[in-house]
DNA sequence: CACGCGTGGGG
DNA sequence: TCCCCAAGCGT
């Protein structure tokens, strides 16, 4: 008799497994649902590389969701910055405060996935990964290891039905949340989206893609759109060591954040050029960073008058600057303002 | 379903 | 330099 899908990669898990901070080591019980979640959040649409010291940062500090839930919110969303998509942190601190109120994580993927910033892929690895419930788990990965498999011609959104049904398929009854580790540890190493290593792959026989000779070309994806480039100005107000820093509006870009004042720029429009404080004001050069959506060319100018600003904001400490929690769009302004 | 939402790394 | 992306979610 073959074995199935899930029998082959497993038994190549078992043996390929990548060691992660978040992971149980092989043969130990299922990992705390806390760092689970976390991780998996921390993980969206962001590499493993860059999650790393943010994990052990967060863990070392918030070792549990009850301390997480206690925390200042300012001080997680500082914690947070440079990891991006900041509503993830945004919705942490609610998930957090949700959790420890009812005394721990629900461990059903209908329940996670009606806690803040789960969604059904987080919900459903959550559920497998820490709960050991089988549920069938659908990222990137896998809809990149299924569309090849079977070789599902149809242009993503539009598979993700087909994908999820194949997947549905696939996954076992037990062990579903290493199943659902070692389809993403797959497409991570072996089923990659360029030069998939189809001689190392425990599933190449009966791969569909394969046999086609170019597996690469599936999943079939649409051309994104062109990004806008947008202009902006962001303003340096220093005084007595210490720089001027709002806080930024809690939704839209890079909300809820620590930076500097800025004259309205989003990724919608320029900025109209307006300083906060009337005076002097030298030009220190100029930023340019790539969002999902725009590309930003912020202008940074420094203040050499002596009016004082206005309105909600802090003097923050030169000396702990790092500390502030600063994007890293504001972090390269400031690095301008003191080179 | 389409869009808004960060960042750093690889080819 | 440029493009694509990497364990998506909320609206």
């Amino acid at each position: 008799m073959t074995s199935t899908i899930a029998d082959r990669l497993l038994e190549w898990y078992d043996r390929h497994a990548r060691s992660l901070p978040w992971r149980a080591r092989p043969g130990e019980p299922a990992p705390d649902p806390y760092r689970v979640w976390l991780s998996e959040v921390m993980l969206q649409q962001t590499t493993v590389a860059a999650v790393k010291p943010y994990f052990a940062a967060f863990t070392a500090r918030w070792p549990t969701v009850a301390a997480l839930a206690e925390a200042p919110e300012e001080e997680v969303m500082a914690a947070w910055a440079g990891l991006g998509y900041y509503s993830r942190a945004r919705n942490l601190i609610k998930a957090a405060r949700a959790v420890a109120a009812r005394g721990g994580f629900p461990d059903t993927e209908a329940e996670l996935r009606e806690l803040p910033g789960l969604g059904a892929y987080t919900a459903a690895a959550v559920a497998a990964i820490a709960f050991d419930r089988r549920a069938v788990v659908v990222d990137a990965n896998v809809e990149r290891v299924v569309a090849r498999l079977f070789a599902i011609e149809i242009p993503l959104p539009q598979a993700r039905k087909a994908i999820s049904a194949a997947a549905e398929t696939a996954t076992p009854d037990c062990r579903a949340g290493d199943f659902a580790q070692a389809m993403m540890d797959l497409g991570a190493t072996i089923c990659t989206t360029r030069d998939p290593k189809c001689l190392l792959c425990p599933l190449a026989e009966g791969c569909a893609a394969r046999s086609s000779g170019d597996p690469a070309r599936l999943p079939i994806k649409v051309k994104k759109k062109e990004k806008p480039v947008r202009r902006g100005t962001a303003f340096w107000i220093e005084r007595d060591d210490c720089v001027w820093l709002v806080r930024r509006a809690g939704k839209g870009m890079l909300g809820g954040m620590r930076a500097l004042p800025d004259d309205g720029w989003s990724a919608q429009v320029d900025g109209g050029g307006e300083t906060p404080l009337v005076g002097d004001w030298q030009p220190l050069g100029r930023v340019v960073h790539v969002f999902t959506h725009a590309r930003l060319e912020l202008s940074v100018r420094r203040y050499e008058g002596l009016q004082t600003p206005q309105g909600e904001g802090e003097w923050w400490p030169l000396a702990t600057l790092d500390d502030a929690g600063l994007p890293t769009l504001f972090a390269k302004a400031a690095r301008l303002a003191l080179a």
